[in-house]
DNA sequence: TCCCGTCGTGCAAACGTTTGCACAACCCCG
DNA sequence: CGGGGTTGTGCAAACGTTTGCACGACGGGA
C-alpha cells in the first residue's frame, strides 16, 4: 500500500508556490515573507512533511551523518562513549554511523572508506591498537572531512582530539594512596605504546617522587590488563622479598583480579594492601570491598568530542590549528583503599 | 584543497561510454560484455572509484542504511546486541544508525520519524520500557519498512521479531534451584506488558508447579528491576513472616541488589539463601560468590536479528507472515546458586 | 515622472545514480 | 538475401532538494 511521503513538491504544488520558495520557507530563510512562511509550515505540519536527507545530502555534497569509528561497541567504555556522541549528534539534528574497527588497521582503513562513500559530514575515531601508521586518514583530510580522535590518539601527529588527563589520573591515584599512609605502592600497566597507559604511569611515578619515594621496577608489572593479568601480577607482587602494600593498577580489571588473589591468601583489603583501579567499571561498586578508581567521563568525552566535530563543521574554514581538549579524570574513593583511623594522615 | 571523488560520469567519460554502461557494469548487469566490464572495473579501481550512496538511495527511493532504536547503548546486553548488528550488516554492506529513546515512548516515536526521514531500508527495535502501544509502528508499516523486533516485543502483537526463550530460562534457572534443594523460590520481575518479564515468570511457576509447589503471591516481587529494586526487593522479602530460601531474580542487577542486603544482614549465599540473575552481566562474575545467571547470547541476537531483516529486505514481497526465531538461553551455573553436598539433589 | 533600491518569489540547473525503452549491430536460419 | 532474434549500448527521465540568478512589484527620492 506505501503511501507516498509528502514532498517538497507536493507542498508547493498545493500552496501554489515554487518549490524554491518552500524550500526557503522551511529553512527559515530571510528573504521569504513572514506570511508565506507560516503558510508553509502550516501545511508541512498537516501533511506531515519530512524532509528528505538523501535528496538533500546529494544537493549539497554531504548529508547529516556523522562517522563513527571505534575499535568495539561492546564494553563499559566504548559503549558509553558513543552514547555521548548519540545524544550530542541527535540534539543537533545529526545521525551517527557507527563502524567498529575490531582492532585492525586493515578493517580501520575499510571503514573509512565507506564512510567517506556515505557522504559523512564528519569523523570521529578512537584508534585500533593496531594502528601505528596514519596514512588513511589523509584522504579524509584531502577532502576536507572535519576530523576528531578521542581517547587513543596517535603519538606525534597533531589532530583534533579529546582526551583524558590520564597523567593526572595516575598522579591523583597514587598520591591518594599515599595520603592513606601506604608507603610501597605497586603498579600494573599496560602496551606502553599506547599513550593512555604511558601517561597512567608517568602520573604513578610523579607521585612517588614528590613524596621522595623511589621508583622501583620491581613493582611495576606490565601486562595485557585483563583479570588473569591481575591473577599473575599479584602473584608475582606478594613473591617479592618486600612486597608493597598498595597497588595502583592501570584498569579495574586487573584490580579485581588482584582482590581475588588477595582473598585467597586471607590478606584484608584495604588493611593489609591498598588497591585503586581506573575507569569505574560498573562492577566496582560490586566487588567486596568496594573499589576505588579513576571515573573518565565517557559519556562526557562522547559529547565533548562530538561538539568540537559539530563546531568544526560550522566554521568551514579549511585548515584552522588542530585543537586539544583535555578532560579531568575523577578518584572515586570507595573501601579498598580507605585505612580508617589513618584518613588525611600525612 | 578538496579533490573531487571520481563518479559514474568522469569514469563514463574516460572510456568513451555512457553512464548507464558504467553503471551497470559496476552492479554486475548480465547484459554487459565482459570486455566492457573489465575495463570499468579496472579504471574504477585505478581512480579509486566509490559509488555515491546518497545519489543511488535517492534514485532507489531507499538508502543502504538500517535503523536501530535501542532503550540505551551502554550496558551489557545492548552494546552487544549492536555489536552484533553491526558485524553482520556491514558484512552485507549495509550501514547501521543508532538511535536511543532513552526508554522513553515519545522519543522512541521521533526515533522512527527522524530514521524514515534518513530513508533506512530496514528497522531493528527493541522496544522501551514505557512503550505499551504500538500506533507509532504503523506509519513504518504503512510505508512498507521493513521491521524487525528483538528482545523485547510488545505482547500480543503478531510481528517479526528475534527473542530469547524467556520462559525457557526462567523454568531453567527455578529448576535448578530446585535440583538445589530449595524450596521456597521467590521471584524479582517486571513490567508484565514486555514479553521477556512476563515469560520469566511464566517459566518460574512453571518450574515450581512442576515439583508440585504453590505460587505465592507475596514471593513475587514487581519492580524496574535495577539495583535499589533488589535492596528493596530482599528486605521486603526479609520482613515476610516465612521468608524464601532462594531468589530467582529477573535481572542480574537486582541480584546484586540482593546481594548487598544479605551480606549486610550476615546472611550467607548460597547456604541460607540461594540466588540466581539474569542476563550474564560481566560483574557476575566478580560478586562474592559468583553469580549463577542465565546467558541470552546477546551478540548472536543482533546477528539473528539483522540476517532476518535482510531476508525480508531480498524478498520485497509487500506482507509475508511475520516471522519468529526464538534463541534458547544458557545457564551459567556458579557458586551463588550452589549448595555443595547437596549438588544433583532431586 | 523617472530611476533606483529593496523585497519576495520563481526559473532552472545541478548533485550522481538507476532504469525503461529504444536502437544499432550482428548472427543464424530459411 | 531477407526476416527475426539476440546482444550490447545509449538516451533521457527521474529521485527531492538547494541555490545562483533574474524578474516583477512596489516605494521613495530626485
Amino acid at each position: 500500500m506505501a503511501k507516498k511521503r509528502a514532498s517538497i513538491t507536493d507542498l508547493a504544488r498545493q500552496l501554489q508556490l515554487s518549490t524554491s520558495t518552500v524550500s526557503r520557507a522551511l529553512s527559515g530563510h530571510p528573504a521569504i515573507s513572514e506570511a508565506t512562511a507560516r503558510r508553509v509550515t502550516a501545511l508541512a505540519k498537516e501533511l506531515g512533511y519530512r524532509p528528505n536527507s538523501l535528496a538533500a545530502g546529494l544537493r549539497k555534497g554531504r548529508s547529516n551523518l556523522l562517522g563513527v569509528v571505534v575499535p568495539h561497541i561492546d564494553g563499559n567504555f566504548f559503549s558509553q562513549v558513543v552514547k555521548g556522541i548519540e545524544a550530542a549528534a541527535s540534539q543537533a539534528g545529526y545521525h551517527v554511523l557507527i563502524c567498529q574497527s575490531n582492532e585492525d588497521l586493515a578493517h580501520e582503513r575499510e571503514n573509512l572508506e565507506t564512510l567517506m562513500s556515505a557522504q559523512v559530514a564528519g569523523i570521529l575515531v578512537s584508534l585500533s591498537r593496531t594502528s601505528n601508521e596514519f596514512r588513511h586518514f589523509e584522504k579524509v583530510r584531502k577532502r576536507d572531512i572535519p576530523l576528531v580522535f578521542f581517547d587513543r590518539v596517535l603519538v606525534g601527529h597533531d589532530v583534533n582530539a579529546v582526551v583524558l588527563d590520564d597523567r593526572a589520573g595516575g598522579y591523583r591515584a597514587t598520591r591518594h594512596l599515599l595520603e592513606q599512609g601506604y608507603r610501597r605502592i605497586a603498579h600494573f600497566s599496560g602496551p606502553q605504546y599506547l599513550n593512555i597507559y604511558k601517561h597512567r604511569r608517568q602520573g604513578y611515578e610523579d607521585a612517588l617522587r614528590e613524596y621522595g619515594l623511589p621508583v622501583e621496577e620491581d613493582l611495576i608489572v606490565f601486562g595485557h590488563m585483563d583479570m588473569p593479568d591481575g591473577h599473575a601480577g599479584m602473584r608475582q607482587l606478594l613473591a617479592l622479598p618486600h612486597p608493597p602494600d598498595a597497588v595502583f593498577s592501570g584498569s579495574d580489571f586487573s584490580a579485581a583480579g588482584a582482590l581475588e588473589v588477595l582473598a585467597e591468601r586471607g590478606l584484608r583489603v584495604p588493611e593489609d594492601m591498598g588497591l585503586v583501579g581506573f575507569s569505574n567499571e560498573v562492577f566496582g561498586r560490586l566487588t567486596l570491598p568496594r573499589l576505588t578508581s579513576v571515573d573518565q567521563h565517557c559519556e562526557l568525552m562522547g559529547r565533548t568530542a562530538t561538539r568540537l566535530l559539530l563546531e568544526l563543521l560550522e566554521e568551514r574554514e579549511p585548515a584552522s590549528a588542530p585543537r586539544h581538549v583535555v578532560l579531568q579524570p575523577e578518584l572515586l574513593i570507595r573501601a579498598s583503599s580507605l585505612r580508617t583511623g589513618r584518613a588525611g594522615a600525612g
